[in-house]
DNA sequence: GCCGTTTTCGGCCCGACTGTTTTCAGTCG
């Protein structure tokens, strides 16, 4: 969908300069909107950008962007975005992403000093000049200079499983130190809601002893700077140190993180947790819906609308409600929505809140390496681990012959492998001679460029369970990639496709293939595609698995686990699937023991 | 520039914090 992603991009470079000129914000708004919706889409607008009626059909695009889609397509050009580009620099756009740098700002700058590189802004505020643009003084000039700084070191965003250890150590913090003067925390934000990358953290609490709270967030270990600090607010840069040792990451000591504490008056605790929680495309469909029903809603509550310019809550104006998420949704007539599902993306249609997937429906792992390629936990102590989870099912599945820098396993190693998987089986017997925990013998099989998989027929048919997922050469166009892996869904003895694109989140991006395609193979052959519930992985990712939940294809949720830590990864395979609309019922993990071993055999 | 069971024209979510101002503009979430 490398389409979308294109007019997406130059759709929001057209709101950019638009607000940089200082021309109509609100087509500003509207070209943005519809970049953010076209990045959203599950499928790829290329199979409906000849069709002017379809293109208008999606939320937010009028008949003027649906014809700037369509001079793309056709054109590899869209006239507007050149023409802008002719009159704002680029390195504006650069300005602008800057945080404490909006478009006013950075349009005084260009106006009085005529700065409109990155560079030449550094140096104004180095030798003052910066302080002759309108409205800008000393404090200004060194936030900027700061938040360059920052912008410098570079990854903008952070993975989710770097994100919710350092969120669950502030809350740690702050309520060892509050103790029970702590009526209410949590987490907000996007960090909530489960994306695959975090801008910044949003703690929420609602305590008697604001100074205290606020005192103790800013002086927690691991602050760096106190960027405010007001009477109901404060925002730090905060550490991050998570463990990288699975890949190979320059910084593995993790970059700092920019964290929030809002103080919630008690009373309004539900407003506030669904007001941050966002999305803000989520919230802004909400605070539609309460003007529709002859109400307003606000981070304080649901009120009245009276049409007043003074907020309700300041006029002492009684709440319809406030105190809890879900009497606020019922207030607006909506079953309560999950934070995860919270993306304007129809949930707001629904009528019952869906029974999504919980960690604790996972009753197997079916992907998961030993000693014997380059995991670091032999088979019992494995199969140990899975057992102590409560899971009935643990599948054994070492790399493959072509994964030589993972120790791959050739035939002759992986026949006694398999031997080895049987051998502790009897190990995991209870008095009658049942297993007391099932284990796989397995293989994560390499699917080599061209589709074929990295053993033969033969050896294939001797496993368990077969997971065949890409490995090299993940580079290639979207059509190679497409025709690669559904010919290895096609394949008669594989259950799972891992890790679908080989993405890895903010190091690369992966294969781009036709994923209608790819489900449809799959949901034909009754094939599973995974979640990969390494957070630098999460792939499939949310929209990929709503279109397969969509489909009703098969789902497998897997840690992949290398070390034991890995297990704990599984919520935020979880979470993924959850953004995804994942129900229990299509995910094989959840499935009774005699449910997942007939599918399995069914394949032999 | 999009959108519409009050509208095809006239709206477009709302509040806190900061810094630069003397009453508010800009940015952010």
């Amino acid at each position: 969908m490398a389409l979308n992603a294109a007019i997406a991009q130059r759709l929001e470079e057209i709101a950019k300069m638009i607000e940089v000129l200082g021309e109509d914000q609100f087509r500003a708004i509207s070209n943005s909107r519809a970049a953010r919706n076209i990045d959203a889409l599950p499928f790829d607008i290329a199979t409906i950008a000849d069709d002017k009626a379809k293109l208008t059909e999606i939320e937010g695009i009028g008949p003027k962007i649906a014809d700037k889609i369509m001079e793309f397509a056709a054109t590899g050009k869209m006239k507007e975005h050149e023409e802008l580009k002719g009159k704002v620099p680029a390195g504006l756009l650069e300005m602008m992403k800057i945080p404490g740098l909006g478009p006013k700002t950075v349009r005084a700058i260009w106006q009085t000093l005529h700065i409109t590189t990155l560079p030449a802004l550094k140096k104004a505020i180095e030798d003052g000049t910066i302080l002759t643009v309108p409205r800008m003084g000393e404090k200004a000039a060194q936030k900027i200079k700061q938040a360059m700084e920052f912008a410098a070191q570079g990854q903008a965003r952070l993975w989710l499983g770097q994100a919710v250890p350092v969120a669950e150590r502030i809350i740690d913090v702050l309520k060892h130190k509050l103790g029970k003067k702590v009526k209410h925390i949590d987490y907000a934000g996007s960090l909530r809601r489960g994306k695959d990358t975090i801008g910044d953290i949003d703690i929420l609490i609602a305590t008697p002893d604001i100074a205290s709270a606020i005192e103790a967030f800013t002086a927690m270990p691991g602050v760096v700077a106190v960027l405010a600090a007001g009477e109901s607010k404060a925002s730090v840069r905060v550490r991050t140190d998570v463990d990288l040792s699975r890949w190979d990451v320059e910084d593995k000591t993790g970059p700092t993180v920019q964290a929030d504490l809002h103080v919630i008056p008690d009373a309004s605790w539900g407003a506030a947790l669904m007001y941050f929680t966002g999305s803000k495309e989520h919230n802004i469909r909400l605070r539609q819906r309460a003007l529709d029903r002859g109400l307003t809603l606000n981070d304080y509550g649901l009120f009245p609308d009276d049409r007043e310019d003074t907020p309700p809550q300041q006029r002492g104006i009684k709440p319809v409600a406030s105190r809890s998420e879900e009497e606020i949704y019922a207030k607006l007539d909506l079953p309560f929505i999950p934070p995860e599902l919270r993306e304007d993306r129809g949930e707001v249609e629904l009528t019952a809140t869906p029974r999504l997937i919980e960690v604790g429906d996972i009753k197997s792992e079916l992907h998961a390496h030993t000693t014997a390629s380059d995991g670091s936990l032999s088979i019992e102590a494995l199969a140990a681990m899975a057992k102590e989870r409560g899971f009935h099912t643990i599948a054994v599945t070492d790399h493959s012959q072509s994964s030589v820098i993972a120790n791959g396993l050739k035939p002759e190693r992986l026949l006694a492998h398999i031997e080895a998987i049987r051998k502790a089986q009897e190990k995991f017997l209870n008095r009658s001679g049942k297993p007391e925990i099932t284990i796989l013998a397995g293989s994560e099989v390499d699917i080599l460029a061209d589709g074929t998989l990295d053993y033969d027929d033969k050896i294939l048919k001797q496993l368990d369970i077969v997971v065949a997922s890409p490995h090299a050469a993940l580079s290639q166009d979207g059509p190679a990639a497409t025709k690669r892996l559904v010919k290895a869904i096609r394949h008669k003895y594989v259950h799972i496709l891992g890790h679908p694109t080989g993405r890895l989140i903010n190091q690369r991006p992966g294969l781009d293939p036709d994923m209608a395609k790819l489900i449809a193979a799959a949901v034909e052959r009754r094939v599973a595609l995974e979640i990969n519930a390494h957070w630098m992985r999460l792939d499939l990712r949310d929209t990929h698995v709503r279109q397969a939940v969509n489909a009703g294809a098969l789902i497998a949720i897997d840690c992949d686990v290398h070390a034991p830590d890995d297990y704990d990864n599984l919520r935020f395979g979880v979470m993924t699937g959850r953004r995804g609309w994942l129900t229990p019922d299509l995910c094989v993990n959840t499935w009774p023991a005699p449910k997942l071993h007939e599918w399995l055999k069914s394949k032999r």
